[in-house]
DNA sequence: CTCAGTGCAAAGGATTTGCATGCCG
DNA sequence: CGGCATGCAAATCCTTTGCACTGAG
């Protein structure tokens, strides 16, 4: 896929914009993040590449979700996941197993995803909240839980 | 409201179920959720209530979550937060800001969850997933932090 | 009486931070 | 060169747990 040399340059600006460097570090966290199909969690991450550094893997995904490369999301067991932005991905949603914390990515129609927006963005309106964006996800059992 | 009553009525029950006694410490707990209109970290229940204890807030609130009494969630800060569970008080939703972590609910039309539901149960099914619950938020920032 | 519930204080564990060193710009 | 990034180890802080005590049935 020749999205992958693009992806880089998206970062890289977005970190320079922060005022931050695209070190190897980085490259490495965002390779991880873009080879993995759901959210992982540190632990993930560091087992996926043993070259990084917990403290390093810790302050790097901060910095990269301080300049909007990734997203950190909270399940419900006590480790927080990380994935690439939506806007570099593209927009879903998570399947989350309740029993076991894992996460898996699925998508809905442009219609209800309208409606959706439409929707929020009125009750947004209402609350005098800024809107940013919204999270939708399923919680049940996985099947390996099940 | 005639419902305190009733709502006591309800937890009882369902800790008894559990195996499980509504002690004064329990009831106080659920008290101190019903007069919020929001979901409340332990440190604001611990404040709202000062005669309750902070292992025994922890412990009771982890019970109350198993029998099904309370919804434990986590937005974007570092506290766990917890609330009544939907079918005590009515299906609803979070606007998150991004910025405190405070949480503040509101409802969607019917039509809309109705959209919802099956939308996802269809997906749940797809996955070899067993659904439980949807979960949508709108993530921003509130007027306060704005 | 008995056993679950309580409160205190100490432990646990994911995450953060201080500091000396290495590397990019 | 100067300053940010790194890695190790130690510190933080929310949460959990051990233990002795109290209270409900």
């Amino acid at each position: 896929m020749s999205a992958a040399p693009e992806l880089d340059e998206v970062v890289a600006a977005r970190l320079r914009a922060g005022g931050q460097r695209f070190t190897s570090g980085r490259r490495r966290i965002v390779a991880v993040l873009r080879e993995a199909a759901a959210p992982l969690t540190i632990p993930q991450v560091l087992a996926a590449d043993r070259s990084l550094s917990q403290s390093s893997a810790y302050r790097n995904l901060a910095i990269l979700e301080q300049v909007g490369v990734v997203t950190r999301i909270v399940t419900t067991d006590d480790f927080a996941r990380y994935e690439l932005a939506e806007d570099l991905t593209e927009h879903h949603h998570h399947l989350i197993c309740a029993s076991c914390g894992d996460v898996r990515d699925f998508t809905v129609s442009p219609e209800l995803e309208g409606d959706l927006d439409r929707a929020l963005g009125r009750i947004a309106r209402q609350h005098g909240f800024s809107a940013d964006h919204h999270r939708l996800d399923l919680v049940g059992t996985c099947s390996a839980c099940g």
